[in-house]
DNA sequence: TCACGCATGTAAGAGGTTACATGATTAG
DNA sequence: CTAATCATGTAACCTCTTACATGCGTGA
């Protein structure tokens, strides 16, 4: 069959009900989609080509107010490729952060330059922080009474409580750098100051 | 000029020492580059580009007992668009994690199977982390005094705490998740045995 | 009237992976 | 003799981003 990682994911949201293409799009856009992301350019040829797989049907929903949309929703050949897929071995993640990077050649950079960089990326992390709780905490007043590993909401748990774990590395990792670099410069403006004096 | 992130990345790389493509090539795949990965067919061309745009000098080095390779050393030129890009502001970040992404449909598995993946995860996660803490250990070891910001081993530090901190949040998250499978199995065999009873 | 949200698409180009291609030396 | 490591490259292909393109309805 051949099934992209996008359309996996594509497949995974439209487990969970009918969507168009404009809705996918947003849902893997900020703010939902922090474990994968797609544009609307890359969404709707997939969804095409999906449709033509079998894995999707198409429905065309006449709206008066606002235009027309194609509602899509898995087949049932859709959702045995998703649930084969699922529990499949994964390969080696390929991780990439361009603020890691940074921080890996950050020995060059103006230390004033390197502080704001950190103190904006802590802020950053912090927004993100604080809208992953908000909707952990609501999920988890929801669902006192405990979850089923075959409820969505389990699901929808443990990827938030990931969210929030990796965002409250990054703004703790962020506020220690940039502590380290506010030191540093308080020390050289002392020093500066001293020599000043002589 | 118009530089990638993957030269950006070679120039960090190429800003501790001199380095040949296949150097850089195994310093941006498993185990060291854990935040940005390239493969050699993409670092080869990508190199040729760089020495044309004077960001690198490159230098013809004979050996005897193996192939002869080129030297790649980073220019003025380079270092100062390095510099100036290291502390240039971060757009939203594009996350990538499949894992998290199976995870968010995971309530669609076969519960055996489910075990068995973040089982799989947990073991994959623990073996880098216990890899990136030895290196972190080491690296506090041998810098007791504190490390100053300009230091290239400030850097080699904050950025193996980061690996360290991500592959720790998932060693937790992937055992927390098995123990939930394991647990639903075991209920599940309970009621089975219950009902042969019955 | 102007911008924004809804809604769907295409095209060009950059970024990245997989496979093809070659060839020497060394360790098992 | 066979596999692995060192060493450099190219070609085809897939993935992803950016930009182009259209058009309606609503609220400021």
């Amino acid at each position: 069959m051949n099934i992209s990682k996008l359309g996996y994911a594509l497949l995974t949201l439209l487990a969970r009900g009918e969507f168009s293409g404009y809705d996918l799009a947003r849902q893997m856009s900020e703010p939902i989609g922090f474990f994968w992301t797609a544009r609307h350019s890359q969404i709707y040829p997939e969804l095409a080509k999906m449709e033509e797989q079998g894995l999707l049907v198409v429905q065309r929903v006449e709206q008066h107010d606002r235009p027309d949309k194609k509602l899509y929703s898995i087949t049932e050949t859709g959702r045995e490729a998703l649930r084969q897929w699922v529990t499949e071995p994964i390969g080696p993640p390929v991780e990439r952060s361009e603020l890691v990077l940074k921080a890996y050649a950050i020995w060059q950079a103006d230390p004033e330059q390197a502080l704001r960089l950190f103190r904006e990326q802590e802020a950053y992390h912090a927004a993100k922080l604080a809208q992953y709780e908000k909707e952990w905490f609501e999920l988890k007043a929801n669902t006192s009474a405990g979850l089923r590993v075959d409820d969505p909401c389990f699901a929808d748990y443990i990827t938030l409580w990931r969210g929030v774990d990796f965002e409250r590395g990054y703004v703790e990792w962020c506020h220690w750098i940039a502590e380290q670099f506010e030191r540093h410069l308080q020390e050289k403006k002392q020093k500066d100051e001293k020599d000043e004096k002589v």
